[in-house]
DNA sequence: CCCTCTCCATACTCGCCAGTATTTTCCGCC
DNA sequence: GGCGGAAAATACTGGCGAGTATGGAGAGGG
């Protein structure tokens, strides 16, 4: 399928991410990033003007994996609930429980505080997933396959719930495990107003009052 | 009514947590620390032992603020009702619209992850106000003054909120500016369950699906 | 009046790492 | 084959900042 080699360049920013998500950013410095790479320093920096443009590349390609990943997930669908459900699906499993993705985009946020150009970009991905995601349920609520007041409102609150569990799973990392994939799901595919997707949950949970977020209850 | 002028190490403690707050952990050095407390390096150096233990006096710093902030502000109320509610209110004010302790749990958030002791004074801290308040929810049900199914769902669900705005706070600072104070205290209200607090709130609101967590609307 | 202990200041070391300068290799091409 | 340029390796610089060594000042106290 892969017709070329990676580019030199695409591979120290996948390097990069790798590392950055690793170890943190200010927890690698470049010679690991270029030895990652297969390369050394003085070629990466034939590629990059300083280690905050490789930050941004790392990024990118985050955003790159992350678009490319929910495009071909959904592309041979044609069902506006489907797709809907599937992209739900893929962002749980790659945004929530892959822990290299929790930890980088942890990171940039902490960098997005002090450095607004980095702000601005995760600010436009941000911008370009909601966008998205408020598409496909508009599109599933024409074809009236869901009910939902404000598409807008959902969806806020359904990427909300997305990064509050991020968050959890820092300190309760049993939230994101595998185990817990359905769980999570559901919780956020009920914010969305989409049915349960196993008519009958493995684990009966009482009527729950309002749309929840699934957290474990054994914490305290 | 301060006693005494305060020791040298909580000066230091509470010069670390102002600078971290501002510039980030990494972006601030030990001489800047010691010099906002009015001393040099080498005094800070007879309190503690390295940069990474004042990071914990910082977040001890933090951790006894916020207590002593609430519970001050609660002390003198009896009502269960009341004391949930103004818990609440002083949160909302403290930990989402004051954006040093944003900035802070954000940075500390990030080195948790690489961190393991901070990560668990964090954890342990996290665990004290979660019981917390599933004491006052509990209270206020005993007394009738709120139904909710499951407090300590509700509760989480409700902390899972804040951190989400919290973040989101980061890319859309008019999610937490004092203008907003308001929606987002009735937001978070209604995820336990509590009536609004205004019966006529400023800006008529659709009458909403489910317990909505208060984003503006005007942001694509 | 000296001794000592606490607390704080000055001055220094030393390693790390981003960034740069200089070479070397590899290739396409005339 | 030798020329030129892209891409990579090697070797170096320079600054920053955590941590240390040491040198007082002041307070008690014997």
């Amino acid at each position: 399928m892969r017709r070329t080699t990676p580019s030199m360049p695409a591979r120290l920013s996948a390097s990069a991410f790798a590392l950055f998500a690793q170890q943190g950013i200010d927890g690698v410095n470049l010679d690991q990033i270029a030895a990652h790479a297969g390369v050394t320093k003085g070629s990466l920096y034939w590629h990059f003007r300083s280690k905050h443009d490789l930050v941004k590349a790392a990024c990118a390609h985050y955003y790159r994996t992350y678009q490319r990943r929910i495009n071909e997930e959904i592309t041979h669908l044609t069902d506006p609930a489907e797709r809907l459900e599937h992209t739900l699906e893929v962002a749980v499993r790659t945004c929530l429980l892959d822990e290299a993705n929790r930890v980088f985009t942890m990171e940039i946020f902490t960098l997005s505080v002090h450095d607004a150009e980095i702000r601005r970009g995760w600010q436009q991905f941000y911008d370009s997933v909601r966008a998205f995601y408020i598409g496909l349920v508009k599109a599933a609520t024409l074809a009236g396959a869901l009910r939902v007041g404000d598409p807008e409102q959902a969806v806020n609150l359904m990427l909300a719930a997305m990064e509050g569990i991020k968050l959890r799973a820092l300190f309760e990392p049993d939230i994101c495990s595998p185990a817990e994939e359905a769980r999570v799901r559901e919780g956020l595919r009920d914010i969305l107003g989409l049915p349960p997707h196993h008519p009958a949950p493995l684990r009966a949970r009482r009527p729950s009052r309002k749309s929840a977020i699934p957290i474990p209850a054994g914490m305290a």
